[in-house]
DNA sequence: GAGAACATATGCAATCATGCAAATGTTGCA
DNA sequence: TGCAACATTTGCATGATTGCATATGTTCTC
């Protein structure tokens, strides 16, 4: 089994860094999490993404049933992290917004999420630092963007 | 707001990395999860590093009641995932551990992330994949092994 | 204007996770 | 032996997610 150009190498300290990043991710969204269920953060990040969407089309973007879907949003309106908005050209319709407290957990979120990795990255030279930002540039390209879908088995 | 030595660009292209590799990790849990809940894999995960234990032992690294999680345990034996077995020494103790289709499932899942990785290293070239290695090797000291308590959180 | 198509909500139902309190069974110590 | 400490299970209860079928209300088209 030869190892050609220390892919096996590469494989374990990128399964070693993915296994530390991802405690730092969840270190994020821990706080989050005794506000309000993994499922319903995954509805806060996207709204944070996309901004307000109808009811139907977030059921699907979700990918639950709408019905399903429809109770989830009582309960998260009720906590008080989103609103049903009417939208005035079609009544039929109602948009699902973040309310302030919504959007604030998302941000605390993504600001403790960015904090902790600057407090790794500070405890690295500036070489070193160089190293990662071209090291994980050529990996960022490499892997592409995931898909959406693929970041809410997780709740991203 | 002065940026030491890259820190911003070293932060932006961790986020997305970060952000990358969740991808993979969530690819990988993602057959997992037609089969057993995010909770269930979480106990296969511990039952797959640590061996056999007594359910209390499992109900509290997995911040459980006992009761709660005895429960779990029964769907899980249920499932055929895991066996309650009986410790011969002290008969009030109950052990439990994976059986082999508990052990395939996680075994399928840690092969799976590891064969993602590798695809997208293989693309990179051989100077690439020596500086990711340098890199995250720097970068997996100064992050250290994420505590077990924070990936639980997002079920490893 | 009437009916079809559409968007959302509600009735009914199941599974899972979770917690507290109490029961059952086991071990160990006095 | 008998009682205390321990481990697990069970009774009782709640809340979240999920699905299917159906009802309600709205828009659009003929």
């Amino acid at each position: 089994m030869t190892d050609q150009g220390g892919l096996t190498a590469a494989t374990d300290a990128t399964l070693t860094a993915s296994r530390a990043l991802l405690g730092i991710v969840a270190r994020s969204v821990a706080d989050a999490l005794d506000e309000v269920t993994l499922p319903q953060f995954r509805v806060l990040v996207v709204l944070s993404a996309e901004g307000p969407l109808r009811l139907g089309t977030l059921a699907e973007r979700l990918g639950a049933n709408q019905s399903t879907f429809s109770r989830s949003v009582d309960r998260m309106v009720a906590g008080g992290w989103v609103v049903r908005s009417e939208n005035p050209d079609s009544r039929r319709e109602v948009l699902v917004d973040l309310t302030e407290a919504g959007r604030g957990l998302v941000a605390a979120v993504t600001e403790r999420r960015r904090r902790e990795i600057r407090a790794v990255l500070g405890r690295l030279t500036e070489e070193e630092r160089t190293a990662v930002v071209r090291a994980l540039g050529a990996l960022n390209d490499a892997a592409g963007e995931p898909a959406a879908e693929d970041l809410l088995v997780l709740g991203l």
